[in-house]
DNA sequence: CACAATTACGAGGGTCGTAAAAATG
DNA sequence: CATTTTTACGACCCTCGTAATTGTG
């Protein structure tokens, strides 16, 4: 067996092709290298070197050596790579949503029941969440609609209906509800970061012209500064604070409101079996307020 | 980068489940190995072992990693196997030949131009011969018919006549010429080591009755204290002792009379070019002295 | 009390760096 | 004479073993 720094030397040597440049590399003398090099040799009990005038330089043996000992490394530093991504999985619940929303929601229920873990969250949607969700990028993902896959266990969670704020001098301020072609010609505030929501407005909402901004804050004073509508939602207005200069209303469209799912692959549901009864519960509970 | 020692040690603990155990079977003290696993962990940044009351045993990260290390170690083993091999490879000639006389004939014009090499040989005859040529197990080969083979460089030799060697009181003595069916029924003494003759026996003495040697001693034994018939050859008979006893007599067929051929991989040839040349020079010497 | 793991400490092996030598163009 | 490799020597790191400690079953 030969440790793996005699192999990291050989390597470097063929790759430098002289022991100074070699050892340098290496942050080693020059001298350590040659007797590493020896040393392998001896091990081996093989010549990897043809030695002459002074001048030292790989044979055809020591070349293969080198290319065989390049792929052992290879594999020892995939393995490292391999264990730590492992462990890591262990100790992280990677989240992926279709939207911002239940993902804000759930996030403090996960926390609570797994605090111990680190948990990530990542806003995607369209097929990438199940196939994320199979191949183990995620652990939970957060559905529009729900999953009738053989793998997968799926509950469904709270609902969201889409709502536009307007300012109050706005042309639709005082209507009681709008549809998307309302939106005609409009300049409209989109976050960017939205999720499914995206292929929504890109679906029906072709004839708007959205201003997207990627930072929360610029659009949060751009709705406070201009008098541009801009998207808001039944669960946003329950959970955050309303604009006094703002007025809400309900877009009335199918497409305007889902209902979200919570999924797991069946092989995890035992895992996440207490977070997945408190969801239960207090989707029962809200109903039952209604 | 992990040390192999290091993965070696958790392997071992892998395998034998404590560490003492483990540390016994390495022969190291049990406190070493202790060290070695944390010393491990700390350089994967990652726990591998659950420790409860003095028991510690692999966790699932543990479990991956010795999995994981168990591959390169064996890659690592395969490597040191390799190297040698090649190595050998490159200061050995391995001879192949289809009969024992011109393998005999050959050796010392092979020492000669490649003293430096380990030069052996080995019997065997049919495809064989050309397959492990081709697959490097032999460099050289010795084959009773032209190869035709594209890959395959090949020069012609010396002839072999078959005879056989009787006592002077034998039924055939006083024959000048036998054939292959002169011996039905007669037990017939045969040495094992004989190559592809021996499938000639097979095919054109399917009533002879065959005592076959393992040993040469016994063989000549037997040659000199009974009075059953045995193979003997022109060449043969030009390079060693005849018996004063026997009476040597050619057997007229066309099956015992074959010329060698020696034969290596065009891309070898170069390198045997010093030897091809003296067999060449032989050949035609003796040619020109008949 | 036997057994297993960890901690403490000192010994020894081995790799390293510095310095010097050797060899070459 | 600059460059490169090898040899020599001493320092230090790191692993090891012994012994002691802790903690079960």
């Amino acid at each position: 067996m030969i440790e793996i720094y005699l192999l990291e030397q050989l390597v470097a040597f063929a790759k430098y092709g002289t022991l100074s440049k070699a050892a340098d590399k290496l942050h080693i003398s020059q001298p350590a290298l040659s007797r590493s090099m020896q040393k392998l040799e001896t091990e081996l009990g093989v010549n990897l070197f043809v030695r002459k005038n002074k001048k030292i330089a790989l044979n055809e043996t020591g070349d293969l050596a080198a290319r065989l000992a390049q792929a052992n490394i290879n594999q020892n530093r995939e393995m490292v790579i391999r264990i730590r991504a492992f462990d890591k999985s262990l100790h992280s619940i990677n989240v992926g949503s279709c939207a911002p929303f239940p993902m804000t929601q759930l996030m403090p229920i996960l926390q609570k029941h797994f605090g111990e873990m680190t948990i990530s969250t990542e806003l995607i949607y369209g097929k990438q969440l199940i196939n994320g969700l199979k191949n183990g990028i995620y652990k939970i993902c957060i559905l529009n609609e729900p999953s009738e896959d053989s793998e997968i266990f799926c509950q469904s969670y709270i609902d969201e209906h889409l709502y536009i704020s307007v300012p109050e001098n706005h042309r639709l301020a005082k209507k009681q509800s709008v549809k998307f072609n309302d939106l005609d010609g409009e300049k409209f505030l989109l976050f960017q970061h939205i999720g499914f929501w995206k292929s929504v407005c890109e679906e029906y909402m072709k004839n708007t012209d959205f201003l997207v901004q990627v930072d929360r804050d610029s659009l949060l004073e751009l709705i406070e500064g201009t008098n541009f509508p801009a998207f808001s939602s039944d669960g946003i207005l329950a959970t955050e604070q309303t604009l006094s200069e703002r007025i809400y209303i309900p877009i009335n469209e199918a497409n305007a409101h889902y209902t979200y799912y919570i999924a797991c692959l069946n092989k995890d549901k035992k895992k996440f079996s207490s977070f997945f009864n408190e969801i239960h519960h207090t989707v029962i509970n809200k109903a039952n307020k209604l």
